[in-house]
DNA sequence: TCCGTGACACAAG
DNA sequence: CCTTGTGCCACGG
C-alpha cells in the first residue's frame, strides 16, 4: 500500500453520512492539489468498508468508467443517505463536506508519528 | 528509469 | 448547457 493511497483512504473514511467530497478536494486536502486523477486511481480499487460512494467529481456528478452498475449503486447509496440526485448530479453547495477539522486531526496524528 | 494510462479539473469555444 | 484541449501526477509494467 502506497503512502498516497493510504492517505486517501484515511480521509475518505472520515466523510460523514449524507455528505460528499470531490476528487480534487481530496487531493488538495492531502497537500497535492493537482493530483485529482491520482485520487481516482486510488479509488479504483478501494478497501471494503470504505464509503467510496461519497466521492464525486467537481460537477457533483458520478464519474465511473466501465461498470454502469456501479454508478447506479453509487447513486442508490447516496440517495439512501438523503442525498438527492437529479439528472445525474447532486448539489455540491448543499452536500459538500470540507472536512477541515478532521484533516487537521489527521495531520497532527501524522506529525506525532514523525 | 522511462512511459502510457486514467472513478479529475478547469478554461475556452 | 455542451465539447475539446491541456495540465497534472501516482501507479504499474
Amino acid at each position: 500500500m502506497n503512502r498516497f493511497r493510504g492517505a486517501v483512504y484515511r480521509l475518505v473514511r472520515t466523510i460523514p453520512r449524507g455528505r460528499v467530497v470531490t476528487y480534487g478536494q481530496i487531493a488538495a486536502l492531502l497537500g497535492a492539489p493537482r493530483a485529482a486523477r491520482a485520487v481516482g486511481m486510488a479509488m479504483r480499487h478501494c478497501p471494503a468498508g470504505l464509503p467510496w460512494h461519497r466521492v464525486v467529481n467537481a460537477r457533483g456528478g458520478i464519474s465511473l468508467r466501465g461498470n454502469v452498475g456501479s454508478m447506479l449503486t453509487q447513486r442508490i447509496l447516496l440517495e439512501q443517505e438523503g442525498v438527492r440526485v437529479r439528472r445525474g448530479r447532486l448539489d455540491l453547495d448543499r452536500y459538500r463536506w470540507t472536512g477541515a477539522r478532521e484533516v487537521r486531526r489527521l495531520r497532527l496524528a501524522a506529525l506525532d508519528r514523525l
